[in-house]
DNA sequence: GCGTCTTCGGAACATTCGTTTCATAATATT
DNA sequence: AATATTATGAAACGAATGTTCCGAAGACGC
């Protein structure tokens, strides 16, 4: 059996007696209530007897009651992106496309949240503050020297944090309750990345994070947390998904940042083309001088 | 209270034990779980006693476990409502969904492509090298960055290309053919990038480019071209699913170099966490000292 | 009208649930 | 070092779960 129990339900009600019948239109109405309730409570609800229910399962070919919940709380769980990553397993076993799965995997666990929201309300105080500094560590360093490399284009009040003979922290002593902390980290956490965020915290500075569960120390301290999984086949914390919230994120704040950041960047790369510092098809040529 | 229970549970981390805190960490990364399955699956799944589980809920000042519960059962149903929400809204407007659209689609493209039998090709030259020079510019910047990071650890014969004074060539003179260079390229592609690996190809040297286009210069004279998309709503290319490939190629590195560059892994891991550069929630205190 | 067949509710059942208790190990305090 | 305090796991408890069985009530064919 193929299809959808949600779909077997509604085909079997024709041939279904009274008082299934309407057990089977309950759940098809409410059937977020099959994934969260019991069998008790919901016979309850649809004002049937429990029994009734459990036949109700298995008329729609389910062994158990069980099975039949199961596919409620998928769909309950089931992710905008969800149907992609299955459409992905294609080929199947090899470690590029596990990789791949991976990484729409990770992504999705960001968009299920209230993303938007937070990309919105993020780059809302990246704008408004008076300095950004970034920060990232070990995998995340290439997530820092990006979100640097695009910014410092066009928002000059972005700095990146190193650590320069001393600690990340000494940059962070002057940090005001203005100024925002953009910082990256995944598993396993950088210790100098967390204890600079949290004396920029303690400071009274804002906390911006990309890191990769709820539980890490940065989504605890963040005001913002952006939180995107960084699951991967490897040994590696996988920071793809990350760089594609951070990319959404840096896209939003230049949105917000106005005509003059636009003009700024197109400046910038206007300088850039007249230094040749881009590769032109029609002046340069492949094939080497010799 | 009037904060919610996902919040109160990340204010109480702090002040809980090392087992509740594991607990406490395992349904900050799975909400969905607690509001699906029952207290000693949940329990199962976080590797705890049934009994802590119980505790939790009244550690966040839950009367019951079924009033935890209840409140993850809210937010689940309140996701599912906002993102049907979304889903009827069509395309959905905003930047980051777009951003998100724009990656999965890069990644396809990529896929589209023999990619296991180019990742398997590329990573046998990796392995096989004698040296493995890595370049990238501008955006790319940061692809190099990782790949360098990721490689430093278990392949020391990996470097990174950087402009120092002179030119980027400078470094490339005396390649051989038993040298490969890795590089990263998107439009509008980086002059220098292009020159130097034009000149380690005319050097004999193998080149492995990750890059935008079919079309791009770099895919022209890479032995092994691995094209994926770079589309993204903003003004920057997006190199987010250009890391997809980069981890998946890493990885399958990793693989291929066997016994001897895991164990180097590890080892190099392992003396990190003896200094303390990792944070350990068990030790470390995210509250300042004061 | 009689027997057969389907449908359903109620009760009994083993199972699983969340809670509590108690002993013990770890930690802090004196 | 001795003691008080806390945190934890194992076991036991009654309550609730899903299933099954049985008999009643109706539907249908002849």
């Amino acid at each position: 059996m193929e299809t959808d129990v949600q779909t077997r339900l509604t085909l079997a009600l024709g041939r279904l007696g009274p008082r299934l019948k309407q057990a089977a239109r309950y759940v098809l109405d409410h059937p977020e209530a099959v994934a969260l309730h019991s069998l008790r409570t919901l016979a309850a609800q649809a004002e049937v007897a429990p029994a009734t229910l459990s036949r109700l399962a298995r008329a729609v070919d389910c062994a158990d009651y069980e099975e039949f919940r199961r596919s409620y709380q998928a769909r309950l769980t089931e992710r905008s992106f969800a149907a992609r990553a299955e459409a992905l397993q294609g080929a199947g076993s090899g470690l590029m496309q596990d990789q791949a799965k991976a990484v729409v995997g990770n992504l999705d666990s960001f968009l299920a949240e209230d993303s938007e929201g937070l990309i919105e309300r993020a780059a809302r105080l990246l704008v408004a503050a008076e300095s950004v500094n970034v920060v990232g560590m070990l995998s995340s360093f290439s997530l820092a020297v990006y979100a640097h490399y695009v910014a410092s284009m066009a928002l000059p009040h972005w700095s990146l944090l190193r650590i320069q003979g001393g600690s990340l922290a000494d940059s962070l002593y002057d940090l005001s309750p203005r100024d925002v902390v953009l910082a990256f980290t995944s598993a396993p956490y950088s210790r100098a990345t967390v204890m600079a965020c949290r004396d920029a915290k303690s400071h009274g500075a804002t906390l911006i994070a990309i890191t990769d569960r709820r539980s890490s120390p940065l989504a605890r301290l963040a005001d913002v947390p952006l939180v995107a999984e960084a699951e991967s086949p490897s040994f590696f914390p996988s920071v793809a998904a990350q760089f594609a919230v951070l990319e959404g994120l840096l896209a939003t704040v230049l949105r917000e940042s106005g005509a003059p950041a636009l003009e700024k960047l197109q400046a910038v790369e206007e300088a850039r083309r007249a230094y040749r510092e881009f590769w032109d098809d029609e002046r340069d040529s492949i094939t080497p001088v010799n």
